[in-house]
DNA sequence: TTGAAAGCGGTACCAC
DNA sequence: GTGGTACCGCTTTCAA
C-alpha cells in the first residue's frame, strides 16, 4: 500500500531516532530525559533539542518493564454508578495524579467472584499498587488474589485478616449511627429498624452504632435489623417488610445510600408523611436528597476524603513500606425533617465534621 | 524482616521458570500459553502443568511491548461525580471488560489544558484507543494531543474537525429538546428560558431544538439563552437572573443536569411552585429527581448506552480500521409535574425511548 | 562525561 | 512440533 520512497515523514520514533538525529549515544539521551545528573549542557542541549523536534515521548510500558514500576495503581470497585463510589475515585484519581501514577478502574457488579479476577487482572498489569473495595471479607478467591499481591495494598471500609498485610481507610460508622440513633429515641421512638446488607465491618459498625444508642440512654435494645441487598429495589421492599410487620418501627436508618430511592418509593406510595408517620435517615446522601421534601436526614462523611487518604496512604507505602495502623475518618449525623422535629437535649444533635472524638466504646477494626 | 534462608516458596516466577520447570523451551511455553496452535498434546500437558505449579501469569507489560498493543484503552472525562459521566463509564467499561480490555480512566475537571495533557499521557502509555469527551472542541492543545494519536478515538457528544479522523458516538438533543419546547408551547408558554454551557454540540443542538420547537407551532422564536458553566452554583444563578430580568420567562429548560441542584434551590428560596409559578424541565436525569415534589420533566437518554456504543466503536476500530458515520442516540422527553400540567394534543407528550424518528431539519454533526 | 552492551519478560520468525 | 534467538524500547551497569 505505500512505497517507503517519499514519505519518510515519520519514519520512526524511539530513543534510537533521537539519539542518531542528536549524533550521541542512547545511554547519554536516557540520562539527559530521565532527569538524571552527569550530562554536560551541551549534551543536554543537544538532546533536548532533538527530542523536541522529533516530537518525542518514551514508551512508557518500556520504562516501566525495565524500571520494574508502572506508576499505575488498579482501583477495584463495586459499581462507579454510586455517587459514593464515584467519589471515592475521584478523590483517589486527583491525588495520584498529580503525582504522576494513572488510574486503572475496574467495577465487580459487587460480585466476589469478580473482585478477585479483577485483582488478578490488575497485578498482571503489574500495577504498582491497588486500592479495593471488595463486596465480602471472606471470599476465598478475593483473599487469594490479594495474598498473591506483591504491591501494597489499601481497603476502604473493610477489613481483612492480617496476613493480608493490608493497609486500611475506614469510615466511623459507630460514631454516626450512635448520633442518629441517640437522635431518634431522644425524640421518642422506642423501636428503630436498620436495614443493612451483607456481613462487613460497615453493616457492624452501624449495628453496634445504634446498639449503643439504646445503650447509652438506658433504653432496651428495641432495634430490627433488616439484611438484604444495598440496592433500591430491596429499599423498597425493605421499608414494606419493617412497616407491615407486625410491631413496626416509628423510625428506620437505611445503612447505605442506594437504598433510598427505592425506600422513598415505598414512603411515597403508602402516602407516609417523613418525619410525622415515619422517621427516616439514610446513610450517606444523594444529590438531591437535601431538596427532597422534606429533606432527608443523614448520616454523613466525606467520602472524597477517603480516596485521598487511601490514595494517600498507597503513594506512602510506595515510597517507604512499612506496615500501618488503620485510618478512622469521621462520620456526622445532619438532622433534618425526614426524622422529625427534634425534641431532646441539644447535645445530641448534628455533630459537625470537626467532632471526630472517639466513641466510648472504640471502633472495632480487628477482622472477624 | 525476614531472611531469605527457609522459605524459597516463590523464588522466581517468567516464563523461563516455566519452560525450566516442565523442561522444554521458552518458546513453547509461550506457543502453549498464548493458545497458538501447533503443539502436542503431551507439551501442552507439560506447559499447563508447570504453569498451574508455579502459579504462573505473564507479564502484561512485557506482551504489549513485544505485541504492540496494550488490551487497554483510556477515557477522558470532565468529572466522574457526575452520574452523567459515572454512567458512560460504567456502560463502557462493561463492554471492554469482557473484551479483555482495561479502562485508565482521567478526570479532567473540565480544564481543556487538562483534557489535553491527559491524552498525551495516555498515549505515552500505549493505550490501544481512547474514549474521550473533551471541554470544548477546538481547544489547539486538545486536537494537537488528539492528532498525534495513532490509535482510534471515539468521541462522545461532540464534534471535531474532520482531520482528527474521529469516530462519533451523539445524542440527538436536537428531538429531546424539540419535544420539550413544543410540550411547552402548547402547555401555553410562549417565553422560553433555556440554560446552556459551552458552546460544544450538546449546546447548539439544544438551541436548535427549542428554536424548531417555535418554528414548527408557528410561533415566534420567543427564546432566552443563558450561558454560563454547567454547575450547580451556575443554575441557582441562572434561574435567578432569568426570574428577575425584565419579561421573565415561565419555562426554563435546563442544559444539563449539574444545573438542577441548583435552579431548584433557587426555586425553593423563593417559595416558588413548579408546574405552576415556573416550569422547569432538566437534561439528563439526577437520582432523586423523579421523587422530588413535584417530579422533574427531563429530557432523557439511555447514558450507559452512549459508553457501551463508544467501547464498541473503539473494538470494532480496533478489529479493523476505516472511517464511520456519527451514530446519533435517541433522547426524549419524559412530561413530568414540573412543567405542570399537560394541555396540548396527546402526541407531542413523553415520546418513548423507541422513538427514534429524525428531527425534520436532520442532525448537525459537522463540526463547527 | 559518554557509549556499548546486558538485560526487563515475552513473542515470533526460522531453522532443525 | 520444537527450540534458539533476534528483537520490543528503555534503563543501567561498566569500561573507556
Amino acid at each position: 500500500m505505500s512505497n517507503k520512497t517519499t514519505e519518510p515523514a515519520i519514519v520512526k520514533s524511539g530513543i534510537k531516532a533521537v539519539a542518531e538525529l542528536a549524533g550521541v549515544g542512547i545511554a547519554s539521551v536516557s540520562r539527559v530525559l530521565s532527569g538524571q545528573p552527569g550530562s554536560s549542557p551541551q549534551m543536554t542541549q543537544r538532546v533536548m533539542d532533538a527530542a523536541r523536534q522529533l516530537g518525542y515521548a518514551p514508551n512508557v510500558l518500556a520504562q516501566s518493564l525495565r524500571r520494574r514500576a508502572t506508576h499505575s495503581i488498579g482501583f477495584v470497585g463495586s459499581d462507579i454508578n454510586n455517587p459514593l463510589i464515584a467519589s471515592i475515585v475521584s478523590g483517589a484519581e486527583s491525588v495520584l495524579s498529580v503525582a504522576k501514577y494513572s488510574v486503572l478502574l475496574t467495577n465487580s457488579g459487587g460480585d466476589p467472584g469478580v473482585d478477585a479476577q479483577r485483582i488478578d487482572v490488575l497485578l498482571q498489569r503489574q500495577v504498582d499498587g491497588l486500592i479495593v473495595l471488595p463486596a465480602l471479607e471472606d471470599d476465598p478467591a478475593t483473599l487469594a488474589a490479594l495474598r498473591g499481591a506483591q504491591a501494597p495494598v489499601v481497603l476502604i471500609d473493610r477489613t481483612l485478616p492480617s496476613d493480608i498485610g493490608a493497609h486500611y481507610v475506614l469510615s466511623d460508622h459507630f460514631q454516626g449511627l450512635g448520633d442518629a440513633g441517640r437522635h431518634l429515641l431522644q425524640a421518642g421512638h422506642s423501636r428503630i429498624g436498620l436495614v443493612v446488607g451483607l456481613d462487613v465491618r460497615p453493616t457492624r459498625e452501624r449495628i453496634r452504632g445504634v446498639e449503643a444508642a439504646f445503650d447509652s440512654l438506658g433504653l432496651a435494645r428495641n432495634l430490627i435489623v433488616h439484611r438484604g441487598r444495598l440496592s433500591p429495589e430491596h429499599g423498597e421492599q425493605a421499608i414494606g417488610e419493617l412497616l407491615s410487620g407486625e410491631n413496626p418501627p416509628s423510625a428506620v436508618i437505611l445503612g447505605g445510600n442506594q437504598l433510598l430511592e427505592g425506600a422513598l418509593r415505598a414512603v411515597h406510595r403508602r402516602k407516609l408523611t417523613l418525619g410525622v408517620d415515619l422517621s427516616l435517615v439514610s446513610c450517606d446522601a444523594l444529590p438531591l436528597c437535601r431538596l427532597h421534601h422534606p429533606p432527608i436526614a443523614t448520616v454523613m462523611r466525606d467520602t472524597a476524603l477517603l480516596g485521598r487518604r487511601a490514595a494517600e496512604l498507597l503513594l506512602a507505602q510506595l515510597r517507604e513500606p512499612g506496615a500501618t495502623d488503620p485510618e478512622l475518618m469521621p462520620t456526622w449525623f445532619e438532622a433534618r425533617a425526614s426524622c422529625g422535629p427534634f425534641v431532646g437535649s441539644a447535645s445530641t444533635s448534628a455533630a459537625s465534621p470537626g467532632a471526630k472524638k472517639r466513641a466510648k466504646q472504640g471502633p472495632s477494626i480487628s477482622s472477624k
